[in-house]
DNA sequence: GCATAAGCTGAATGTGAGATTCCGGTTAGT
DNA sequence: ACTAACCGGAATCTCACATTCAGCTTATGC
């Protein structure tokens, strides 16, 4: 592959993992192929449509994910690691990305990477429990909702006061 | 007005409130023609176009939540009372309507309503915190900010747990 | 019961926002 | 200098609605 081709494809993806981040929803090759500086026609010279270029910044997202969510798992804190965790969701385009992607996906490995990742935050929240540092009222399983509630929120961030509120509740109830 | 005019009007109204609140963006006209069982022709005979329609529910649903929060106002424990604007809120299709509605709303009372809500929950947030039942470091401001977020969920609840749980975030914390 | 204005229906039409194509012009790489 | 890869972006194709309108129905007053 040429260098040119190579620089294109890598600004494609970030450009378009930019623009599903801030702006979620409706994000068309057009946008995408301005934001990345090159011509429309170029995003199809690399995806065969538009659905193939979501799903494989989908992939990418998710691995990404996936990667940093294992290295935080048997972190002690586990709340802490839970925050780290968020974190990274939230620099990722996650749940946007996934938004934008409805239907049957053509890459298997979406949901399976998805499951993933959710498994293995329900074992940190599980550790976090264990720990005391969250409602022993909440299911793992809730958490990763909870999660997501604080997460798709535009321009979320673990350290902005708004979703450390949000986090807040998942905390052992004061009295 | 004929009767069953007046009928056929009230189930678009409804018909369309309904659909809002559980698909929120992208309800089209004919997919409300179908719920409130008429034919689209109907739609325009009752409201100049789609934007008249739906800036007509957004009112109807603003003055009802004002109603219901004015009647919170002076409550206590102001925390209790909070939890019941959020109840009204989620039982009104309030977001989920405005946000169908892009650019300048024909109808001005829309912003004012908005506005008048935003303040009596703002107001009501600061009796709270006066009362020891929330954060002293959220301002009012935000408050209605969490609300927001617990509330734009889909199928919220005040009382489903998920919801309960991201407002907990707003209460003092335990240290 | 009937006249008739008010209402209703839903296929047909209009439209706009994008997705996708494609052909002439550009380059990286040798 | 040559050429296979690439690229740009106007032109085209699609499609999902919104909106209209020519008949057909039905309340309602008499």
């Amino acid at each position: 592959m040429r260098a040119d081709a190579r620089r294109n494809r890598s600004a494609i993806t970030s450009a378009a993992i930019r623009l599903a981040g801030e702006r979620g929803e409706a994000v068309s090759m057009e946008d995408i192929a301005r934001e990345a500086g090159v011509g429309v026609g170029t995003l199809y010279r690399h995806f065969s449509d538009r659905r193939a270029l979501l799903e494989d910044i989908a992939v990418d997202a998710l691995r990404e994910l996936l990667e940093a969510t294992r290295a935080e798992v048997g972190h002690t804190p586990a709340w802490e690691a839970l925050l780290r965790v968020v974190d990274h969701s939230v620099a990722l385009p996650l749940a946007l990305t996934k938004a934008l992607i409805t239907g049957e996906p053509d890459r298997p490995e979406l949901p399976e990477l998805e499951a993933e990742v959710h498994a293995l935050i329900a074992g940190i929240a599980a550790d976090a429990q264990r720990e005391g540092d969250l409602r022993a009222d909440v299911p793992p399983t809730e958490v990763v909702r909870v999660l997501n509630v604080a997460v798709c929120r535009r321009g979320a961030r673990a350290d902005d006061h708004l979703t450390r509120v949000v986090l807040d509740g998942l905390r052992p109830p004061k009295n």
